[in-house]
DNA sequence: TTGACAAGTAACCGCTCGGTAACTATAATG
DNA sequence: CATTATAGTTACCGAGCGGTTACTTGTCAA
């Protein structure tokens, strides 16, 4: 097949880089692995950094695709907050349990995860997507959800980081243990013991549901 | 002065490597950077490698030497949990604000742990440092000090989640953000918001201050 | 049947890497 | 004053890098 080669590449790409950085792959080891010599990656790919430019391209269109099928809006725009106060607070725990599978199972994000956050400080625009997936861009979105259920942006952001810094934190648990379950099993339970917090405790005036 | 260059060499090389990673920073970088060619590094180390576990040993020394002076004990042992009851809770905060200010402002540990956190998944004994000094090993530390306060060892695992998660997702928005300041009264907030909740919330029985 | 094309190969290019050898200026020591 | 140690230098080494070139081979349509 044709096509096919060339979306083996892009995947052992990544995989390595995932493990050894962009820097500690060489088109030697990215042809190895797929058997055969590096200058065959040429005749599918101009450079090594146009390997690296369509992985994050693709990243970018799954994305995409991931937010449509799911029906969180993927930014959070002006009058969504209302949309969330129509949505049982259950849709968020399904969305973060399915944004945490994967980033972590699903086999093309997870390294492209580690990647970002190998590379994070050496390529600026590396460093960008880390922060727009991973770090201050998700801390950001619940901000967001969570405006309308405080009385100040502060409260908001206070909730975003006590709901998303642990799910932040299992990833690099995640990463570095064999008991995958038990990290999954550990992070379902804070967010069910997050929600029944935040539904018992101070409710804002007119919140229905 | 003689050992002070040998000490600006691992300065020096630390920064490079928190910026562009070990691959990513050549012996020429260091010695350019000092003002002198890459021959001479080799009057006071014996090999790139050689500067690395330096850095490594420099920080555990620094880090065994910081445990001492702060009371709370560095792992946490038998009879440990005891001590805390004891111990008024704003020594947690105390100790977290100065784990975190340590983090990120002190200039070495700072870019220790920038590097460790590009070197986690290529060198098994960084990825190791990574676990014990910033994700599963404050993680474990934080439950077995909670343990005391909760029913079961899940509990205070959720416990240590919601205190420490937060936390570590704030090192990488302070790497991200000229706000530092900003960031760390997000912390301090937070730190104070979980107080408060663990105080009023569910205690333990017998638990005195 | 043939000829264009796709997808490989081996060999090579210029460059940078980590590391070494031989040399030199400086300064403290007997 | 001669000597010795230190901390630099320039010049070089072999290896591996990203990338290129010329060539071969299999497939498939005209």
């Amino acid at each position: 097949m044709a096509g096919d080669t060339k979306e083996r590449i892009l995947e052992t790409a990544l995989e390595l880089f995932a493990q050894n950085g962009y820097l500690g792959t060489s088109m030697n080891d990215i042809a190895g692995q797929l058997g055969f010599t590096k200058a065959a990656l040429y005749k599918h790919y101009t450079s090594k950094q146009e390997i690296l430019d369509r992985i994050v391209e693709r990243m970018n269109e799954m994305d995409y695709a991931r937010a449509e099928t799911y029906d969180m809006p993927e930014t959070a725009p002006d009058g969504f907050a209302e949309a969330y106060l129509h949505t049982p607070v259950q849709k968020i725990r399904a969305y973060s349990m399915a944004q945490f599978d994967h980033w972590t199972k699903e086999p093309f994000s997870s390294n492209f995860r580690k990647m970002l956050t190998l590379e994070q400080y050496r390529d600026p625009k590396l460093a960008q997507l880390h922060h727009d997936y991973l770090a201050g861009g998700p801390l950001e979105y619940m901000t967001a959800i969570f405006r309308k259920l405080t009385d100040s942006d502060e409260a908001a952001m206070q909730l975003a980081l006590e709901f998303y810094g642990p799910m932040y934190l299992l990833y690099s648990v995640y990463d570095g243990t064999e008991e995958k379950q038990a990290v999954s099993s550990l992070l379902a339970a804070h967010i069910d013991r997050f929600i029944a917090r935040v539904e018992s405790g101070g409710r804002k005036e007119g919140s229905a549901t």
